[in-house]
RNA sequence: GCGCCCGUAGCUCAGAUGGAUAGAGCACUCGCCUUCUAAGCGAGUGGUCGCAGGUUCAAGUCCUGCCGGGCGCGCCA
């Protein structure tokens, strides 16, 4: 259900009729002709572009087709006005029956209104947050976090099959920093004294109960073992334990992935899945030992001509070829990482998203490269980038410092702001764009906060449900007087206006599934909110505008239909978003 | 040097598959509380869409070249 392409569907239909009658040549193709709401409301209630797509093909002036259109269209009895304008958009007007037996069909799919089969229930794999499991998560790892759980929400809700996943790595370098860093933890537990932490060793508070739980497990034996036994009991330990802290933010995030991959699973028995993609890429002629060229501009001189092992990115259209094998023959991250990526194509991905900090832009290529050398060119990863969030707390800029180790974690965010703000403020920006992050705002509970302002229409809309209980106790939101209330008392243009916005949720919805870009969702509740929030202060100045009136229940039946429906949307709209719906907001 | 991202109002940002006179919030000015939540609403001020070409009936949007900013650029993940 989606009123925008029954439309189109209809212009098509006329089209067709003009077709028969002559006044359209019989083999013009219908192709590209749209319905939108018109950038200007006076307009009209939906615009077309149809005659200008078709003037070029039909050899006709865009005008003289529009006139038709025009003519043919203005017959339709619930099409109250057809103007040409400009050069040649079609602007109809609707009768306001229209529009309210519109409401029907919101109420009809409840929770579901909004839904669409975009994506034909194909599966589609999204991998985001991965943060290493060497601490908690900080703010860093917030922004593509609740985007990429957002975006999942999104494409699940336009009909694709989302499996949500998490890559662990837990078996490069960091680990055993991690290891290192979590024995000297445990020594102190033991009752030494070990100073300062070294540098490149983690500082962080976070791995002492670590090493507490260690020492009670092991008492002194850890210390006498070799090092690389000892490390290896150190990290096994160390993983889930590091991995337990970060579940616990993301379920304070509200985020749930279906799938928890590990990077040392690649390796199983006598199996390595690494080797073996390597050999796969090998057997197709994309490997090959070589030497790289040093990057252009500055020469630097610790540049060390030497051979690598090599896959032929640059064949799918990367700007250098990448190296596989480090020079001591371990692997280097892009290896099991096109091997991750390959499980994802023989568990049946064909569409993967992966989500990726700004700094990784130069991943891009090479990760895309590796899933068409897998998948001999049907499979297909979008690799999506968030930039950076700028800190600030009341204006200033909030520095991290890593190295003290006085990082911002997700808990301290959520412990200062609250769950909801974070997810809203990280999704009402464009992924692609910088964000500012202000401690002080986003608690902030005025129109200045866009989290707060979405949230109050929500409530507003159920208090009148609430209110109404005092004076039409029978008037619930489900009962059959609402829901099948006389729409046609809806008749106030405010009214009018918010269930045409209410039309357009299938039409955002799908869009922004499309171009796998939520914020959308957010802006587009913003402003229906602000449709709302301007439709009651006008119940202010006018009281009949209200949504309430005593003297007549018929009508206020009809308005809570409309205050229901509403509710539902930025209902159904913060759940894509993850973000809550309150009751009130007292 | 190369690659990716960004450049829109004083500030922070939207701008749908290319559509009409480019929008919102903040800031500034002016109205509105005997009120279903004023935690709000309405109006006004404010623009060479970084610059220059090109494609098109139509360009903030697509193409090319510049300028400016961010990120990255063979064994870190």
């Amino acid at each position: 259900m989606n009123i925008f392409a029954d439309i189109e569907k209809r212009i098509v239909a006329a089209l067709d009729a003009l077709k028969i009658e002559g006044q359209l040549p019989d083999d013009l193709v219908l192709d590209g002709i749209e319905a939108t709401p018109p950038r200007d409301p006076t307009h009209g209630d939906v615009a077309s572009n149809a005659a200008m797509v078709l003037a070029k093909a039909a050899r006709m002036k865009p005008r003289d087709i529009a006139d038709a259109l025009a003519t043919k269209l203005a017959a339709e009895p619930d099409i109250a006005k057809v103007d040409v304008a400009g050069p040649g958009f079609l602007n109809l007007t609707f009768v306001p029956a229209f529009w309210q037996q519109a409401i029907l069909a919101f109420r009809e799919k409840g929770t579901e209104y909004g839904r669409t089969d975009l994506g034909l229930g194909e599966r589609i794999n999204v991998e985001y947050c991965s943060a290493n499991p060497t601490g908690p998560m900080h703010v860093g790892h917030c922004r593509g976090t609740v985007f990429g759980d957002a975006l999942s929400n999104l494409l699940a809700f336009a009909g694709y099959d989302v499996t949500r996943e998490y890559y662990i790595n837990d078996a490069g370098g960091q680990i055993d920093v991690l290891a290192k860093s979590a024995y000297l933890r445990y020594r102190e537990a033991l009752g030494e004294d070990i100073g300062e932490i070294p540098e490149g060793l983690y500082p962080g508070d976070y791995l002492k109960p670590l090493g507490a739980s260690l020492a009670q497990q092991h008492g002194k034996a850890l210390l006498t073992l070799p090092e690389a036994e000892r490390l290896t009991i150190v990290r096994d330990a160390a993983i889930p334990a590091m991995m337990a802290l970060i579940r616990t933010d993301l379920a304070d995030l509200g985020i749930k992935h279906d799938v928890f991959f590990s990077e040392r699973s690649l390796k199983h028995g006598n199996v390595d899945e690494v080797a073996a993609t390597i050999g796969s890429l090998r057997a197709k002629g994309l490997v090959y030992q070589g030497n790289l060229p040093p990057p252009k501009g500055e020469p630097d001189a610790d540049w060390e001509d030497r051979e690598q092992t090599l896959f032929k990115s640059t064949q799918f259209g990367d700007d250098t070829d990448r190296a596989l094998l480090k020079s001591d023959g371990s692997y280097t991250y892009f290896a099991p990482d096109i091997a991750y990526h390959k499980t994802k194509w023989d568990r049946g991905f064909a569409r993967m998203i992966t989500v990726v900090g700004a700094d990784h832009a130069g991943y891009k290529k090479r990760l895309e490269a590796a899933v068409r050398a897998i998948s001999d060119g049907k499979g297909e990863v979008d690799v999506q980038f968030c930039q950076m969030v700028r800190l600030f707390k009341n204006g200033e800029p909030f520095k991290m410092s890593k190295r003290a180790g006085t990082f911002i974690t997700v808990r301290d965010v959520i412990d200062e702001v609250g769950r909801d703000p974070i997810r809203f403020m990280m999704l009402y920006r464009k992924a692609n764009s910088p964000l500012d992050f202000d401690f002080a705002k986003v608690t902030e509970q005025s129109k200045e906060n866009p989290v707060f302002y979405v949230q109050m229409a929500h409530a507003r809309a159920k208090s009148v449900f609430r209110n109404v209980a005092e004076i039409f106790p029978d008037l619930t939101a489900t009962s059959a007087a609402v829901t099948g209330a006389d729409l046609t008392r809806l008749s106030d243009a405010g009214e009018l206006d918010i269930v045409k916005k209410l039309a357009y949720f299938p039409v955002l919805v799908a869009a922004a599934a499309r171009a796998h870009e939520p914020h959308r969702i957010a802006f587009y509740l913003y402003e229906l909110a602000s449709s709302f929030h301007g439709h009651w202060a006008r119940g202010n100045e006018t009281p009949q505008l209200r949504y309430i009136q005593a003297d007549d229940k018929d009508l206020t039946a009809a308005r809570l239909a409309l205050v229901g429906a509403h509710a539902q949307v930025l209902a159904t709209g913060l759940a894509i978003l993850g973000v809550g719906a309150p009751e009130e907001l007292r």
